[in-house]
DNA sequence: TTTATTTACGAAAACGTTTGCGACCTTCAC
DNA sequence: GTGAAGGTCGCAAACGTTTTCGTAAATAAA
């Protein structure tokens, strides 16, 4: 089980000098002469010496690594961030550790607390459905260790974010269903308690009111878990079309949302965007082979984890305190497709 | 920037006490007494102490993290197999660090690299479509690195891994075409050198001649990259159709290659089933609502990321070497759909 | 009382690095 | 010939743990 590897003590050995002659020559120190340096590195090199990434860490006090608390990977949106978060960080030399919430406030907090215990430098994270309240990240940030947070984000943490506009997807994706001459637009979203539910209940909102309308609570339903428990989305859809008047459009604010939407009406045997029309956030690669094509909002998730990843290792490297933090609002794409064009009656 | 913590010494100051005394009442030795452990355990929850995993680490020589190199995490079956990984290693308190090779030999060999110089305990590893040469890992195998394969694996190296049963998927969905009518049935798969490829290969070639057909290496096209790069899969696709006999049904050999196909004969208005039948090896949840709903062959994606994390696990703890390696087999499950389904003429 | 045993703790080395400092030698200027 | 300067290297401390060993005091056995 042990994988012995070479350390610089044994090339001091080796060579009949003192570690920290090794040291230095490895790093190039002036201090050290060409001759020698030529030596250590030429035996280095031959017996393929690596330096020991942990003792570095220890002695430098930073792990250069970073952790990701996401609530789900298996999950375009979420998948593709962390594509961006993997890029960048690999290109600067940092590791990415992974730990998923599975929208519970308990794993989140256990996962955080796993990560921050100083193996990491800094996090990259998105809130599970659950957390309502963020000490334990407050804590965390008093102490000290950096933070960036995307797409489900919290205002009582002040550092770095990323996020989809999603107010204005929200916005684009509610008016087109309204152009396309629908008046009973339902929602449904994710928790109450996340940022982008509320940000997409705004845009949402918004564009029923531009349009003349009343937003109605009985059109918007709230999926505690953000889709991932499907019972869920199937109360929330059954109580949507045991409503006296039925939606005749639903908007769905989440990927894992409007795929299992999608999937459920057809189970139900009802005709989209007949029966009830849909569009949704998604960021599902196959949108346009679903049956229908899904028209959706589309978020820039790889570049959102670029831009994230950058920030944070920003914040990580740089000399003085940093106090002046950005929020980035990337934009979305609304791409029409099949499932929300209204059909000749 | 810093993110300063406590230490046994910060503890040892403020009760009076040698670290090793700290040292010893934290772990809960027998050599302190009662009274001296309270307050130290008293004195640390207190101040919230946490041991420096980097420090356990060193004096270990093991970092309680395990290295998993895939293709591109952006991909149903990969993020489920990682799903499994993580929750399997969170469990049994390891971190999983992830590396993307994007299907090119290159970044694999950097990535190993990178993982295997001593900051991961272990590896979970799925081949690159462009690796036709495993030294690079022969080398850290014979170093003593534990390392387990999985889904696309290689023969070079003794030790775990864990795969589908690609023969039989491959059979069934060869067969299930068969039995459906079709005769000319052609195959669009991944790089040759992919064991994942030759197994599927290996299973469609039976079907075809245990149903008396031959199989015609015109129908066979091998997609280099796995269908990462589009204009491959569309350009074997286009080869396909400009057959003099064309074929009836394409049984397309992995994830990213299934949804592509189905998507590019959506773009040229080609009829699945009708004109050209379709069965895939995909995990995508949305298989159901494709259109027209997708037959797949599915893999047990996230049993073979916890198979091969209790593997790996298994490797790592163990006392003695080990020398009998398993090699896990699990079984795929084909769901028939419409893309598959013989329409009457 | 002496000796042996147990209990409770501390000193120090070790894991593999990095780094400040001091030691020594050579060279050069005056 | 003396002093300063520069070049080259080693010593030792440090990062935060764990662990081996030693030792003093207290207790038990003789």
């Amino acid at each position: 089980m042990k994988f012995e590897a070479i350390t610089i003590k044994d090339i001091a050995k080796a060579l009949h000098l003192s570690v920290s002659t090794v040291s230095k020559a490895l790093r190039g120190s002036h201090e050290i002469s060409e001759e020698t340096k030529q030596q250590v590195l030429a035996y280095a090199r031959e017996n393929n010496y690596r330096p020991n990434p942990i003792a570095q860490s220890l002695k430098r006090g930073r792990s250069k690594s970073i952790g990701v608390i996401v609530c789900n990977i298996d999950n375009n949106f979420f998948s593709q961030v962390i594509n961006g978060i993997e890029s960048v960080a690999r290109q600067k030399d940092y590791n990415v550790i992974i730990t998923q919430s599975q929208e519970s406030y308990e794993r989140e907090v256990a996962g955080i607390e796993n990560l921050s215990s100083r193996s990491v430098d800094g996090l990259i994270i998105s809130l599970s459905a659950e957390t309502k309240n963020v000490d334990h990240l407050i804590r965390l940030h008093q102490k000290g260790l950096p933070m960036v947070f995307f797409d489900r984000i919290t205002d009582e943490i002040a550092t770095h974010k990323v996020i989809a506009n999603n107010f204005k997807g929200a916005y684009e994706a509610t008016r087109h269903l309204l152009q396309q001459g629908y008046r009973h637009i339902a929602q449904i979203t994710s928790s109450g308690s996340l940022s982008i539910t509320l940000e997409r209940l705004e845009g949402y909102k918004k564009a029923l009111t531009d349009a003349g309308l009343t937003p109605d609570p009985q059109y918007i339903k709230f999926v505690q878990h953000g889709g991932m428990i499907p019972e869920e989305t199937q109360q929330a859809l059954a109580e949507l079309l045991r409503l006296d008047v039925k939606p005749d459009a639903i908007f769905t604010a989440s990927d894992r949302l409007s795929t299992t939407t999608l999937s459920l009406l057809k189970k139900m045997r009802i005709s989209v965007p007949r029966q009830v029309a849909l569009v949704g956030f998604t960021n599902s690669i196959s949108a346009d082979i679903f049956y229908p094509s899904l028209s959706a909002v589309t978020q820039p998730a790889l570049e959102m984890g670029q831009t994230a990843t950058d920030l944070l290792i920003q914040l990580l490297e740089s000399k003085r305190p940093i106090t002046q933090f950005q929020k980035k609002v990337l934009e979305t794409e609304l791409k029409i497709r099949d499932s929300s064009i209204r059909q000749p009656q």
